[in-house]
RNA sequence: GGGCCGUUAGCUCAGUUGGGAGAGCACCUGACUUUUAAUCAGGGUGUCACAGGUUCGAGACCUGUACGGCCUACCA
């Protein structure tokens, strides 16, 4: 018994044979058309205005949809700048283009000539005189009024998604404005853009399980890179005062509605500037890709309003928490001070975390919650932050801000640690409170960058900003692979 | 890793108390010269995720498995 699918799968293949028996070929090379039908569109408004005579314009695109009336027939055509009504009657069509209208089915491409005109209803439409078929399409496109809701689906089949549900769409037309924008506004601040290595051969910048591979030839374990951090600074070394890079970053953890295996940070670093002016520069940039791309500061974002007008408040990180829990750290500068006091609330905890990391669980219970709107959490104590330099008048607190919106930190920054023997006791000490887990504190150690360190950094303010979580951000969305083409997802059976 | 939910036609989904596998779109046939979710008439194209079990009888109940989603945990 045959399925559906085959039936129609081999009706259409039949239709392909038909096609080619006619000397027609149903995957044609090239087609020239003069119009997208966004232009096609603009066109008719104009030649309506100034009463000019129809000329003749050839279009491309998907027939999305079909509407055999009888004698005559509308299509809609759909190519990147959107759909436009075609027109058929029998008798514009020359025998060629009435063969191949007879083939015609939704989900093809085509090119269609003609003359816009519009309909009783008002609808802008090419009168087809010339149809050409440019691609048979033998498996049907989703039902079309409710799209493709299926989750996994869209992923995996992210162009059915592109396809059927315009929403999709302008998600990723909105990511790529966001990384032009981020380009354009760095480029204009006299950044120079870089491109470092993938992979590495031990995965600093940040502390995160990576990705092993092995190169054969070199015979040599190498890691894919978990921040683009080390080799921007060496370059802030050689000598180039401002550099930026877009970049793939990959890391070897839980995947989430927030997180994906890889994904994309821009990171800069620019010489003799501090973590203070790093955040007037990040507010400034974010506001500016946002109104870029949105029109407006203002963005909704879930159940919530997002105002990104600079300047957004800076939350001073111990008073801020103290605020909101009541807990200084100052009075409980031990991992054990803080784990009793803790239980003491009633608040559960991985019983082998070190400070740093119970003192990052009760950010996320009492403060990010609460950053809905853009706010700066600035000064962070030595122990999160083992590449970030000291404050002048206080060397258990280092000059570190992190961005949040929505709820979500968006980025991270710091006046970049440049004392090369200081850098290494932080390295040291990190692997330290690593031991016992050979995953995580492989290749910790950069001697080679401590080697760039020791020729000498000059002052530095560092920044690493999470593409994808802006983009989600200005999109409205609350998953990251939706704001991600091709997710990744578990192995089909 | 834990909890909850889901898997029925190409797509979107319904299926009541355990008794004939259904609807809309898509598709096929026919009618129709300004439709636009075209309409009208006819046509159902299926491994009910998989494997067991209970039962006279399972899409439905039970157990297990796979896949997926959400939450949670993990996560610089």
């Amino acid at each position: 018994m045959t399925s559906r699918l085959e039936n129609i799968t081999s009706l259409r293949q039949e239709k392909i044979q038909r096609l080619r028996e006619k000397g027609l070929n149903p995957y044609p090379n090239k087609y020239t058309r003069t119009h997208t039908t966004a232009e096609a569109i603009e066109m008719l408004n104009t030649q309506e205005a100034d009463e000019t005579a129809p000329v003749e314009i050839s279009l491309a695109g998907r027939i999305t949809a079909l509407r055999r009336m009888g004698k005559i027939s509308f299509a809609d055509l759909l190519d990147s700048t959107g759909k436009i009504q075609l027109f058929f009657k029998p008798e514009n069509l020359n025998s060629l283009s009435e063969e191949q209208f007879k083939e015609l089915d939704i989900g093809d491409f085509a090119g269609a000539r003609g003359k816009m005109f519009r309909t009783r209803s008002g609808e802008a439409t090419l009168q087809v005189s010339c149809i050409d078929i440019l691609c048979k399409s033998i498996e049907p496109l989703p039902e079309k009024w409710h799209g493709l809701t299926d989750i996994e689906t869209r992923y995996r089949q992210r162009y059915l998604d592109l396809i059927s549900n315009p929403g999709s769409k302008e998600v990723f037309i909105a990511r790529s404005k966001v990384i032009s924008g981020i380009r354009e506004f760095m480029d204009s601040k006299g950044f120079l853009e870089v491109e470092t290595p993938v992979l590495h051969s031990s995965a600093g910048g940040a502390l995160a399980k990576p990705f092993v591979t092995h190169h054969y030839s070199l015979d040599r374990q190498l890691y894919l890179r978990i921040a683009l951090e080390l080799p921007l600074k060496r370059l802030i070394v050689g000598g180039f005062d401002k550099v930026y890079e877009l970049g793939r970053i990959f890391r070897n953890e839980g995947i989430s509605t927030r997180h994906n295996p890889e994904f994309t940070m821009l990171e800069s670093y620019e010489a003799y500037a501090d973590y203070q002016d790093v955040m007037q520069m990040t507010e400034e940039m974010v506001s500016c890709v946002v109104k870029k791309v949105t029109g407006s500061y203002k963005v909704k974002f879930g159940d919530s309003e997002i105002d990104f007008t600079p300047p957004w408040p800076r939350l001073d990180l111990r008073q801020t928490l103290e605020e909101k829990s009541g807990i200084d750290f100052c009075k409980y500068r031990d991992a054990d001070k803080l784990k009793s006091k803790m239980k003491q609330l009633n608040l559960q905890f991985d019983p082998n975390s070190n400070w740093a990391k119970l003192l990052d669980g009760l950010l996320g219970i009492y403060v990010e919650p609460h950053l809905t709107q853009p706010a700066f959490l600035v000064d962070y104590p030595i122990e999160m932050s083992p590449l970030a330099k000291t404050k002048p008048d206080d060397d258990t607190i280092v000059e570190r801000f992190e961005a949040f919106a929505g709820c979500m930190e968006i980025a991270n920054a710091f006046s970049e640690l440049n004392d090369p023997f200081e850098q290494e006791k932080r390295f040291i000490r990190q692997a330290r409170e690593r031991h016992g887990d050979d995953e995580e504190s492989a290749g910790i150690i950069d001697y080679d960058f401590l080697k760039a360190l020791s020729f000498g950094m000059p002052p530095t303010g560092g920044l690493g900003l999470g593409i994808d979580r802006l983009v989600m951000l200005l999109t409205n969305q609350c998953s990251i692979r939706d704001v991600i083409l091709f997710p990744q997802l578990k192995d089909r059976g």
